[in-house]
DNA sequence: GCGGCAATGTCTTGAACCTGACAAAAAGGT
DNA sequence: ACCTTTTTGTCAGGTTCAAGACATTGCCGC
């Protein structure tokens, strides 16, 4: 039973550490922090992919909707991490949206012909480039494997797993995970319904493996979470 | 209902297309073609990802097995398409396995620093290979959304009507996929069951939607299938 | 053409889990 | 502090499908 430890509900690739230290301080004049209040739009489906962005304060989910009108939720990105980088990869219009979960979000728009003009000078950004769009690849390979082959129980335990390893703060054995996802945030990110999220999160409560409430999860020990 | 045409089981970027028309030249000298036989293993997981490979005759399957032994194919590809390109975004070692299924298969592995050289001269070329990855990623977005959301007869005809799109020969209003993939193949391709696979084609074909027998699946009329 | 093996067809059973319904608790605004 | 809305907890009912078992069919090598 070896399981990878990597990590596909929240995503990890910092634009900063993506451009080139030097080039930063160049891009830095281009950088303007656009506020948003909770629930407004980013970007809609068919809106033109000609910006990638980066979260500098909030929270962004990213998403689409079914045919049914059913929400889908690819992801809930925090501070310092990116998305829209398929604009980067050939993406002429969005197939998704992006939506502001907090007030007093920050985001930082940097545009795409400006970062392809950069590539052309820069060797080493084309490869950065292309090793965030192939990491992003795997992450979604993980989470494909996660949520077709793998039961509601795993798949919730998986996603208490990643947002320790990744969120998560160590206190001698526990991991404490500050988080304001609700259950039916986590069902959208796990596959699941609502109903069993809350009864899955219980049992583990109950089994003391993990305790939360309304703004934590604690894992208990998560070398034994499973 | 509307429903984007896109392809996801089946792939289909050209190297050819990937790389420039007059490098190709270049990199023919080294074009060597490898022959493998049925069932061979082209790699394992944990082998060094230093090539990417295309197929130049017969099929290569990739997947992985999971903890319990149970294999996960993720796409099955054929003449034309390319396969292994992670290595490119930065992995070092392989995750899936690309096993031959026909006797007299053909490929034709690139090797990876020498591409990332060729990078280094052809900035175009860079952009290709995001796209060819950036590509990668929308499809399997496209294959979680079925796999996750829909049901295993949702999946099934979808996966029928990319076949057709994509592998099909179109006589009328009908379409004929030649085709080769058991029932255990389809259900492996479509996250379901055999015995389900086995149900569902014989619902469709009660209902004259369409016909099949080992060697082909005949759509009566792809626009309608649903 | 024959034997063996893989693939297909068809049932039955049961587990997983979604859905809807409703109550209780907590949060948030004014 | 009060009212409203959101979130959480719990249950019953029903659907979907995987899994096992077994018969049948078709394919392939000899």
């Amino acid at each position: 039973m070896t399981s990878t430890a990597s990590l596909w509900y929240f995503e990890s690739v910092n634009l900063y550490n993506v451009l080139c230290p030097h080039k930063t301080k160049e891009l830095d004049k281009k950088h303007e922090f656009r506020q948003f209040k909770k629930d407004q739009f980013i970007y809609f489906p068919n809106d033109e992919a000609d910006h990638i962005y980066m979260v500098a304060e909030g929270r962004v989910k990213i998403g689409h909707y079914l045919d049914d009108g059913k929400e889908v939720v690819s992801s809930i990105l925090t501070k310092g991490e990116i998305f829209g980088e398929l604009a980067l990869a050939g993406e002429d219009k969005r197939r998704d949206f992006a939506q502001v979960m907090d007030n007093n979000t920050s985001i930082c728009p940097l545009n795409i012909e400006a970062l392809k003009a950069l590539m052309k000078d820069d060797k080493e950004l084309s490869f950065r480039l292309l090793k965030l769009v192939g990491l992003r690849l795997m992450r979604l390979e993980r989470k494909l494997e996660l949520l077709v082959f793998k039961d509601a129980r795993t798949r919730i335990v998986e996603f208490l797993k990643d947002s320790a390893s990744w969120k998560g703060k160590k206190v001698g054995y526990e991991t404490m995970i500050p988080t304001k996802l609700t259950h039916k945030d986590i069902a959208a990110l796990t596959g699941t319904s609502r109903q069993t999220v809350t009864t899955i999160l219980n049992e583990l409560k109950e089994q003391n493996l993990i305790y939360f409430d309304r703004r934590k999860i604690l894992i208990r020990d998560l070398a034994n979470l499973q």
